[in-house]
RNA sequence: GUCCCCAUCGUCUAGCCCGGUCAGGACACCACCCUUUCACGGUGAGAACCGGGGUUCGAAUCCCCGUGGGGACGCCA
């Protein structure tokens, strides 16, 4: 059996979107779990859209998800790897102008118009095309079978010539895609199923060239979660660019994972699981036949078990970039022992890295945000103002060594007047942290430590 | 409009190929437990075979027709 070689082609013509990741992943899983060939190529043909940053930013964004490639530009845009190229079709032009040439003279080709077009083979007829309000030329051909790895036998009729060279001399994306398939001894073409319908024209042009078609393999579209609408998820929907799961902070891994079961899973239960798992299970005829919609909530959860399993150290160094990038990190990141305290309250608690400024922000400030109703609902039952006046008279003598002793300290704080733990609990809460949820009150005291404790309690006695 | 693909809980899905298990799991939602808050975790509940015809002793599973969803119909990729 020949060698397995699949690639992902993106075209830098927008930003890097989550089905075009997922394309590119399954591509990638498919070569590591075969021992195959993972290449990328650059569609660069259309130059009135192409854009070097989004060159650039499929790069990062394939680097940041952990999809390398065997075969194509190096990641960082200098030079290139593999024996195959170039691997930029803007620089293939001359191999183009040779298929074509072949093509011409063979006949399969014509020019009309300043154009190339590929000639179709049949009987010839006029008819009026009701979706475009003209009349056109169609061709009576034999139909194309695709046996698709996915999809099984796919019949489909071409029945009009179509361009391969624009008349500004470019050529145009089937025929590019083609040629590049073959030249790169593409195995496996593994697609989106939007490609499905121009499979019968690809399937024509490598008959045209006497070469025999790749298999295919058309995978599933993403659709939009229902509370976003109908259709396949587009860039312009939220939570639709890996961009932002890259500004999130996301980690990668649990992306891959997620992304990785929307249109295949491994047979049985399991969901979470490690990539050298997904990698050794995945397999094309394995892979879903229907569509998938995206569900942000199920990604987050996802990402919150990774983030729970991350050693401390990780943690922090997750912690500390997101910081680096925030307004006001640089108080975050002052004191590395503090730090380390606040980062072990909040990592059983968060679901991404970028919860991390709003669960820990009083933290690192005095001056933090109070919840205006949490305020009301606390200040509103019992005695809040005599509690608060208890804690103060108490705490200079509160032993701040351990959590046990701050909730020793608490408990026999409220026995002495009678009362429980939970009647000082809501207020104490309020006054240090601005809010109702958050690490345990023993814990938030000791963390806090006794000065900024006693502060914060004294502040909210004179404010109500 | 034409062509192509698809169809199990709200969502991702197992089961389908090789008909016969209370149709299983996960996310979400709800309840309870754990918890001195909020989460996590645990237990439990509700929740699906799109409809109609066949074939068969028996259909989620095989076939056909509807319906619904998606995609493609560019000198974009």
């Amino acid at each position: 059996m020949s060698p397995v070689r699949v690639r992902f082609a993106p075209s830098p013509t927008g930003f890097f979107h989550i089905g075009s990741a997922r394309t590119a992943l399954f591509n990638w899983l498919y070569a590591r779990h075969t021992g195959g060939t993972f290449i990328l190529r650059i569609e660069d043909t259309d130059q009135a859209r192409n854009r070097e940053e989004y060159l650039r930013l499929i790069y990062d964004s394939l680097t940041w998800l952990g999809l390398d490639w065997d075969e194509g530009p190096n990641p960082d845009g200098a030079g290139e790897r593999g024996h195959f190229g170039p691997y930029r079709q803007s620089q293939r032009s001359a191999l183009y102008t040779g298929y074509k040439h072949r093509l011409l003279e063979t006949g399969r080709a014509y020019e009309k118009d300043g154009a190339v077009w590929f000639r179709l083979l049949g009987e010839r007829y006029r008819v009026f095309d009701d979706h475009r309000q003209k009349e056109v030329e169609k061709v009576k051909g034999a139909p194309v079978v695709i046996n698709d790895l996915i999809r099984g036998r796919v019949e489909r009729r071409e029945d009009e010539d179509f361009v391969i060279f624009r008349s500004d001399g470019n050529p145009v994306f089937h025929f590019v895609n083609v040629v590049d398939d073959i030249t790169m001894q593409v195995s496996h073409v593994i697609r989106g199923e939007d490609h499905l319908s121009n499979t019968s024209k690809h399937v024509l042009l490598y008959e045209g060239f006497g070469v025999t078609p790749p298999a295919f393999a058309h995978i599933p579209l993403i659709l939009k979660s229902p509370e976003m609408g109908q259709g396949k998820m587009s860039k312009r929907d939220r939570g639709a660019l890996i961009e932002e799961y890259q500004q999130r902070r996301f980690l990668p891994e649990a992306l891959v994972n997620y992304l990785s079961q929307l249109g295949w899973n491994p047979g049985d239960d399991r969901e979470k699981m490690p990539l050298a798992d997904i990698i050794r299970l995945f397999d094309l005829p394995g892979v879903n036949q229907s569509n998938a919609r995206f569900d942000a909530r199920k990604l987050a959860h996802l990402n919150m078990t990774y983030l729970l399993e991350q050693p401390a150290e990780k943690f922090a160094a997750l912690a500390r970039a997101y910081f680096t990038t925030q307004p006001n990190g640089a108080a975050a990141l002052a004191d590395a022992a503090y730090f380390q305290k606040v980062l072990a309250l909040a990592q059983p608690k968060i679901k991404s890295i970028d919860e991390l400024g709003a669960y820990t922000g009083y933290f690192f400030t005095d001056e933090f945000a109070t919840d205006p109703k949490v305020r009301e609902k606390v200040m509103a039952k019992g005695d809040p103002q005599a509690r608060l006046a208890e804690l103060i008279a108490a705490l200079p003598a509160l032993d701040f060594s351990s959590d046990i002793a701050v909730e020793a300290g608490l408990k026999a704080l409220a026995e002495s007047h009678g009362l429980g733990f939970g009647d000082y609990q809501a207020v104490a809460r309020l006054a240090v942290s601005g809010t109702n949820a958050g690490p345990s009150l023993t814990a938030l005291f000791r963390v806090l430590g006794q000065d900024r404790v006693l502060a914060r309690l004294q502040r909210l006695q004179a404010q109500a």
